[in-house]
DNA sequence: TCCAGAGATGAATCCACCC
DNA sequence: GGGGTGGATTCATCTCTGG
């Protein structure tokens, strides 16, 4: 069998016919014993495509799985390795199984593909990661090196210098005659972690081919880059609408894909030949790209209970409660902004939602502005708070006012002596 | 056996002594022989012999945490939780255990704690995630939803609106018959994700405590939070230096802890008798390092121009100006403690420290505590101000009282009709 | 008591619409 | 028109309800 195929049939028949030490890697995204069947459709409702994940019991499952891995371990080189992709319910099971098949010291990673998804309320916490256990068939075998970029909090003066032990054994970095740090070597980043952060395929992506279960074709990338090179043979048993294929075939590797399913082998197969990959927005910018707002402000909402909205102009979040019925769109003044042009921005935006109550949050005085503590713009159901700066520079200028005034004495070094003032705030 | 105990012995014994159904959370941190199996390992080659000999100590093992998780389960309310943290290398086996005993009905779920750690990179990931079994006794089990943020690149304001499906199925914005927006409820924010991501002790501080395997106290909180109410009973059968114990103390939680080694014992008990002024307080580091401030406070104190103070029970921070040549000293009020207790500590840490003025944030308000926007403690040069959140609600209520004696009709669907209401605010 | 179906759900891309 | 703003869309989910 030559690569770049693909196959419609049960995985252990065509396995069988795949050559001893032929493959470098395999992924594997099989049923999860979830013990139902999946239907999904397209989005032009064209097509309907469906898997049966139902099984007698676990044994069951268990049995079908081990004689497929098997085959599995058979076609792989000595230097070849296996992604297992697992869910919850039966990782356990499946871990064990490659422990049986691989042993455990070829356990290489358990890699877990973290995400964020639309959520629902549950009694639980959110389930937002999947499972890839890491085998190679050997000690020996092909890995890649991955290096991602320092965290923001990273020293990077620290990483660049060189370091030495001193006398006593501990670390300093490294000098020369005259004083001056050395510089090290250059570094090339830190290496990939186990925990990879990448956005789940979204409802709306344009990779979506309507089939379930399909995984992002970037989760994929990073499988065969860490474990191919280029002309190397990817194999997956079941393959679906063909994901592990295409990234595979856009980073010229050679394939061969497997599914039990025509239509999946119909859909791989025009996937093939004119493949869409979504690039994340969010991989590619980040998320701190979403956020609009300055520091200033970003603190100040979060020092509230309010949820924060980053792709409004006007409103900076909404509080977790209702007033009336409707949301109450609160506003941080920006350090360039008029009070005039805050309110204004907040009250339009405020409009469209309908919220019934704003507020305002003033965070500098300029002159054309007057002092108050706290109002209501009656006509506009708007309330304007003074920040904590604000309020706290206000009264200390009354106070130094009154203390100049009074010519009082403020300041004691000695603690058992506090003089009092008397003053009247307004 | 009452709660508050430290007990020292196998836990096996101790956990016999204590009453069924009496324990709300249980938390395991159990030693793994990892040892043995390496060792055994490495002292033979032969391959079969040796996967042989693993599971002999596997199943020794397993043998061994099977009795004292039954034990577990024993004490365990039938409303109560337990989290089993997991080492990478008997994780599988430990889950089947616990699905043995528990039942995989009974599985909440997987828990992955992740963090950043330093490596030299090798021929694999860098491992850097930790899983933790959430398991409950039975159906009906103590859970608080913790919510968080809405992701950055989240529409909020338009996810606000109600939605529903069309006759094709398809979601769309419900609207009255004038074609006018519904509003959606309340939101509360995001149910949090079973991905942690919580900073690992940072080596400087796990190097003076000389304990490697002591848990940030952050991820108990966590799991505290989650699974139980103030004077609800935590256990910890394998407590160590007691983290576990020493968060439930924190958070007014009564505690049992259970450890074979008398040391261990020993600098537990130090620990829980004074947190803070332990003399050897290497064994806070670790905890001093991360948890000094509660998010709260330190939101509030982040959206403020302050110099954070760090160790001072009084005082939360100093704002960058002088007041009449001293300077000025501010505190947040906790959660947990009156206007009286937070004013009390606040005004004798200042004094120590010559603060002529002094300013005090008050976060929530109690049943004797008086309303005022703001106010001067002359006696003490004490300025009070209300956080934000205080300050909205204040004025909310008052609105919430307004429209209802008035019987003012505050929810329109109909924005271009919003009708203002009167009224005056103290 | 169980099972099917509907409703709620937030992430994040796509795309219509606006200057 | 093109670059940016903001509205529409939909899901390897989960809870709840009704029969």
């Amino acid at each position: 069998m030559t690569a770049n195929g693909l196959h419609c049939g049960d995985c252990l028949d065509v396995l069988k016919e795949i050559d001893s030490n032929s493959i470098d890697l395999i992924y594997l995204d099989p049923p999860f014993f979830k013990q139902k069947v999946y239907k999904q459709k397209t989005r032009d409702n064209s097509e309907e495509y469906s898997f049966s994940d139902k099984w007698k019991d676990v044994n069951d499952y268990y049995l079908f799985m081990k004689k497929r891995i098997l085959e599995c371990k058979r076609v792989l080189k000595e230097s070849g390795c296996i992604f297992l992709h697992c869910d919850q319910s039966a990782k356990h099971h499946l871990q064990l199984l490659l422990e049986e098949v691989f042993g455990s010291s070829n356990l290489r990673n358990e890699i877990i593909w973290k995400y964020r998804r639309w959520s629902n309320s549950k009694k639980t916490l959110l389930n937002s990661h999947q499972t890839i256990y890491f085998y190679s068939k050997s000690e020996i075998y092909k890995f890649n090196t991955i290096y991602t970029q320092y965290s923001a909090s990273t020293n990077l003066d620290q990483i660049l210098q060189d370091r030495a032990r001193n006398e006593n054994g501990k670390c300093v970095y490294r000098t020369d005659d005259d004083g001056n740090v050395i510089l090290g070597k250059e570094k090339k980043g830190v290496p990939l972690s186990d925990v990879w952060d990448i956005p789940y395929l979204n409802p709306k992506a344009k990779e979506r081919t309507g089939y379930p279960t399909q995984k992002p074709i970037l989760l994929l990338d990073r499988i065969i880059d860490i474990a191919t090179d280029e002309g190397d043979v990817v194999l997956d048993p079941f393959c679906g609408s063909g994901t592990t294929l295409v990234a595979a075939q856009l980073k010229n590797r050679k394939w061969i894909g497997i599914d039990v399913s025509e239509k999946a082998i119909e859909l791989a197969k025009s996937r093939l030949d004119n493949p869409i990959k979504t690039e994340s927005n969010l991989l590619i910018l980040g998320e701190d790209a979403y956020k609009t707002k300055d520091e200033y402000t970003e603190n100040l909402l979060n020092s509230l209970n309010v949820h924060i909205v980053q792709r409004n102009k006007g409103i900076d979040g909404f509080l977790d409660r209702l007033f009336l019925g409707s949301h109450i769109s609160i506003r941080v003044q920006k350090p360039d902004e008029s009070f005039e042009k805050a309110k204004r921005l907040l009250l339009s935006a405020s409009n469209k939602k309908n919220c019934q109550l704003k507020i305002l949050i003033v965070t500098h005085i300029g002159n054309e502005d007057s002092y108050s503590p706290t109002n209501v713009d009656l006509e506009n159901n708007l309330l304007v708070i003074n920040s904590h700066d604000v309020e706290i520079n206000r009264y200390i200028e009354q106070l130094s006012e009154i203390s100049k005034t009074d010519n009082i004495e403020m300041y004691h070094t000695n603690s058992n002596n506090t003089k009092n003032y008397q003053t009247h705030l307004q």
